[in-house]
DNA sequence: TCGATTGCCTGACTAAAGTCAGCGATATGC
DNA sequence: GCATATCGCTGACTTTAGTCAGGCAATCGA
């Protein structure tokens, strides 16, 4: 790595994250513990379950419940039971009570004013510069921290990827999608040895997918490549396509083909510029207009 | 204050200040309490000063007090007298021992590993945004967050940043700079109501100053306009003088004039893009070559 | 239908972070 | 030379943050 990007990245490490960042804990906190106020935020105007919270804040469930009781005790919070009927009677919802809602909005009003004040200073110019540079830093950080693993196809966070995928290909595709009508992909196919499903996860919410089938005496074949909107264009369809051509190479396979739609543009032009050229049908695929290959390079070292 | 730019400007503190700010904490901390990873950061190779420690970190002198006798106690630091005889008794000096100096570098590399690791699931190409991205973003912060307010001019602060000035004019002038030919200033016509001193810090640290001197019966006079040069190009220099600017207006005064030497070409071109022009000398000073004069607008309000 | 699991809770605990008053030695101002 | 401040230190204290074990009720799986 350039010692000179690393050298960039830790100054500003140093000079946001530590500076800003404390004085937004600061402005957050408003006198309260900061614990406290974090999760009087994330509680929100609509409520939350308290499952819900945990997961967001990564806190610990005795630690979570003990910050609600205190919350209740100031008056800001009641925590009751899920409203709709024939939900799971366990599960309980923390809603803002009116003292509550008050003191979220002057949190609300702080951080707006906070926001106000780093900006207030500049010209209008700079303003506008230091938004797109925080925008722009935002969606690179964002990017950085996708982290593409394998899963077992079965993993609720890979079906709900797949049904995505699904969901998209219906959308997009002239004729709509049918998994039934389309070539079967088993789980076992996705699953070591026959093949390795891959999943993208942000701050462990799925944001995309990809498989590899690893073909007999037949060159592999990438299936169900998906990224969520969210994560469009921030390299992350990518990143999968990479790691499952490592993964094939890895295993001895030479040649990796795909089929798709006609529609996905950006996906067929990700196809061509990752090095895959267009080759006649090798399938009957119902929905594909496009069959490509790419020779793998042998794995390093 | 645009409502867009204030929500991006939240959004930036939300997923970059805590998530960052988090992990980098986690980094640094390395099993140790991170107070005192901070502070063992702090001392540094070439060791530190109590008192200066307690400024950069902002702790309570107890409390910093006590974290000093931890690392004593692992063995990491020294507290010792300050070297330099004839230096104040009083004034303590931490040092690292060859055991901290390990667990300094240590430390030192853990950043860079965690700046390595932001990088690297990046492509070369984005990367190379991200970094220029944070650093126009650090930039503009740093500018936002100069503090300028009105302060005596017997200050150590801002007889700092005459100092500095001064040196500045030595260099830059063709022909050295000497207060005592130059036209004079005294401390007296730079405190309200003859004038005002201005100072600009950055974290407390003085990095720039400017002062009008509101003459009676004629026009007033901005002087002593000095930026640090690590701050440069920030858009300091132009927040100092038009604060100078409505501090004259406001007293009733409706004209500003000022001069310059030749050789301080971006004073010159600031203040041209100021909206001053260029007049006849009005004054015999011995280092000035241009003169100008602006026309205050009346006090908003 | 019974055992295991899940969701939320409480009690008991620890560690870290931070505050405050005051002490002893040194330095400074009048 | 004396009062007054400053510098760093210690002791006593509080608050915040967080962990862990276990308990109760609802739910799920076989």
């Amino acid at each position: 790595m350039r010692s000179d990007f690393v050298a960039a990245v830790r100054r500003f490490n140093r000079t946001v994250t530590q500076r800003v960042g404390a004085l937004d804990d600061e402005y957050m906190a408003c006198g309260r513990p900061l614990a406290q106020a974090r999760l009087l935020w994330e509680v929100g105007p609509d409520g939350a379950e308290v499952a819900a919270l945990r997961a967001r804040l990564g806190l610990d469930s005795g630690y979570l419940s003990r910050l609600l009781r205190a919350l209740e005790g100031d008056g800001l919070v009641s925590v009751g039971p899920a409203e709709q009927a024939g939900g799971d009677a366990r599960v309980r919802v923390a809603a803002l009570t009116p003292a509550g809602r008050a003191a979220w909005a002057e949190l609300d009003e702080r951080s707006d004013g906070f926001a106000s004040s780093i900006l207030a200073p500049l010209t209008e110019h700079r303003r506008e510069q230091l938004v797109a540079a925080m925008a722009q830093v935002e969606r690179l950080l964002i990017a950085s921290m996708v982290v593409v693993e394998p899963c077992p196809p079965g993993d609720p966070r890979a079906r709900a990827c797949l049904r995505a995928y699904a969901r998209e290909m219906a959308r997009r595709f002239d004729d709509g999608f049918d998994p039934a009508l389309s070539n079967p992909v088993h789980d076992e196919e996705l699953v070591p040895p026959a093949g390795v499903f891959l999943l993208a996860t942000l701050n462990s919410e799925p944001v995309g997918c990809g498989a590899v089938k690893l073909h007999r005496d037949a060159p592999a074949e990438v299936k169900r490549v998906w990224v969520a909107d969210t994560v469009r264009g921030l390299g992350v369809g990518r990143r999968i396509l990479g790691d499952l051509e490592r993964y094939a190479a890895a295993r001895g396979w030479t040649t990796l083909r795909l089929d798709t739609n006609r529609n996905l543009t950006e996906a067929i032009a990700m196809y061509h510029s990752a090095g895959y050229r267009e080759i006649e049908p090798y399938n009957s695929e119902r929905f594909a207009h496009h069959w490509f290959e790419k020779q793998l390079d042998p794995p390093q070292g």
